[in-house]
DNA sequence: CTGTTAGCGCATTCAG
DNA sequence: CTGAATGCGCTAACAG
């Protein structure tokens, strides 16, 4: 049972044909019938697998994407992939994933590599496309596309993150609230720490000149932003919005601790849609976004490029409002809360 | 700017040497100091890269390492990825990921799959180790090794779980509990479902003819274990111990909406150790595992195996208590709360 | 429909 | 130390 080592010769040998035909049988047709059952049963006789690399020399097509993912204990990125893996799978395509931990310069390496190893295409959930990520693109004759940050000179697919801002601006303004602490991650980020933030305080304080919102740095990662609680308590903000959901954990942990009420003393929304936040109490509001989805569409799209089409212009990525416990309305009482099995 | 179709050959005429000259410039050594220069220049002008596949059709290594996971939004496969690549990248290895959606066919399918893309030995975080994975072992002739669950005729490396298990026993009887809902998975996941199962019954029981464990089957997944919120405290438990903190985490939203507090009412406990069981209230109690550090283990025992080392026997892999708020002290009154900060 | 002929780009003998 | 020659396993013209 030398099952590894039987090449594309062999069975063709066995089955009393040439190389080429059992190639043509392995790729299109174009064999006679009673020559394909003879090389069919010597196959699966053998067991034999065509060797992947002599058929990637050949072809030039690899049939693997790469994948470069900025870290992946989130379950944002894990439904990102799902969405990716559903559109890339049936196509024939491989993922190969390389993991950045958040910082640019992994990122510009991961892309190189997965370059070196002859990837079809390349997709970035980027944490900030720089200069330098432009620049590689002339060296990488494949193409790379972009998604969780934008920028002019690169292919892109992304959340709108301003408008997801708006949307919470928007539902904050119409719940009643006039003062409000938008904790957020660092303006590196630009898509989180930039766009978002500016879309939620447009929508928030248009014409509303006694409206106001500060804004306080935090990190990702609840803990950051649990240790800032009493900085943004002390703006006496009536809601606190997270640039992510795991911030406004954070935060809601603090105020449990303090035993400040939510939504009574004072309001907590956020942004991500993840489901622990259904499952704190309160139960977080949030805007989610369909990352599957997301993932589903990037992947279309680098089917595109890599087959030459053009870019097929913006395409409307989801999101939409989760609303639970945690936000208070003003003016108005709403005083029926939901159970947990209809809030997911 | 060709950059691209740039070969070795190429290489070899700009700088007026031959081929072989040049393939050994790249590996190893043997040029003279002189043509090892120009060499250098014309690549690093050129920005040579040289072919993957075509270099792994010589070597028939591909310094590829395949890895099979079960799903992906989990933090713990998060961190056992984090530990693999902490070991492999150093050593020139890549990883090539594949999820199985934790469906054991998925699973097999995945194996073969990455046998079959030409990786020199592959990593699987099983939900189930089967005959049929016993079977496709004599069909990939790399190594596997798996971890998550145990199988006596496959390489495995994984968590105690029957000593998790029992270390949680005994947290609870000398927290002076007596009687438990232990809120499992199914049977088919042996680790999990048996093992941890096994090991905390044995451990809180012992010796103890009044004490009780009753089993409730829930799924994975926190809405599935909240919809047995009811079934499980019509049991009575003075603790309800979930086989993960995701289970535990649905239990929780589950009393808190009940108004059933936790721990004064019933107490909650948990295995996993994730970093949200810190911020939900009250913190969740739970023995934690250093999945990282697995990770660390599972590369490099797959390392040894690909040079063709023995299986080194048992490694030690860690788990630890984790002390929070949500179980309850019969007996003598322990009322001081962490603050969340320590408690991570 | 099929066999023959050429390489894909590289690493590796083998004589120098 | 170095170049010429050989082939890894496969696909793709090219004539049949």
């Amino acid at each position: 049972m030398d099952s590894n080592k039987v090449t594309i010769q062999d069975i063709a040998e066995r089955a009393g044909v040439s190389k080429s035909t059992v190639s043509r049988y392995l790729n299109r047709g174009y064999v006679s019938r009673e020559k394909a059952e003879r090389i069919r049963e010597v196959i699966d006789a053998t067991g034999f697998q065509s060797n992947f690399f002599a058929k990637r020399l050949k072809t030039k097509r690899s049939k693997l994407i790469g994948l470069v993912l900025p870290r992946i204990d989130s379950v944002s990125v894990g439904k990102l992939l799902a969405g990716i893996g559903d559109i890339l799978e049936p196509e024939g395509y491989q993922v190969i994933m390389l993991v950045s931990q958040l910082k640019g310069d992994k990122e510009l390496e991961n892309i190189a590599n997965l370059y070196q190893q002859g990837v079809d295409g390349i997709i970035v959930d980027s944490v900030g496309i720089t200069s330098r990520h432009i620049a590689l693109q002339k060296d990488v004759r494949v193409p790379i596309l972009y998604t969780g940050q934008r920028h002019a000179e690169a292919n892109c697919l992304k959340i709108d993150d301003e408008a997801a801002g708006r949307m919470m601006g928007a539902y904050l303004r119409q719940m009643g609230h006039e003062k409000a602490v938008f904790a957020g991650v660092t303006e590196t980020d630009i898509a989180v720490g930039v766009e978002r933030r500016k879309g939620f305080a447009d929508a928030f304080l248009e014409g509303r000149p006694k409206a106001k919102v500060d804004f306080v740095e935090t990190g990702f990662g609840f803990l950051n932003a649990y240790n800032l609680g009493g900085e943004i308590l002390q703006r006496k903000p009536s809601v606190i919005v997270g640039a992510t959901d795991n911030i406004s954990l954070g935060i809601l942990r603090y105020l449990h601790e303090r035993e400040v009420r939510v939504p009574e003393d004072v309001s907590v929304a956020g942004f991500g849609g993840y489901d622990v936040g259904a499952v704190v109490y309160p139960a977080l509001t949030t805007v989610a976004f369909d990352f599957e989805l997301v993932g589903m569409n990037v992947a279309r799209r680098m089917l595109d490029l890599i087959d030459g089409h053009p870019s097929e212009g913006e395409v409307e990525l989801p999101f939409f409002f989760v609303e639970r416990e945690s936000v208070r309305r003003f003016g108005a009482d709403s005083g029926d809360r939901q159970s947990f099995a209809g809030m997911l």
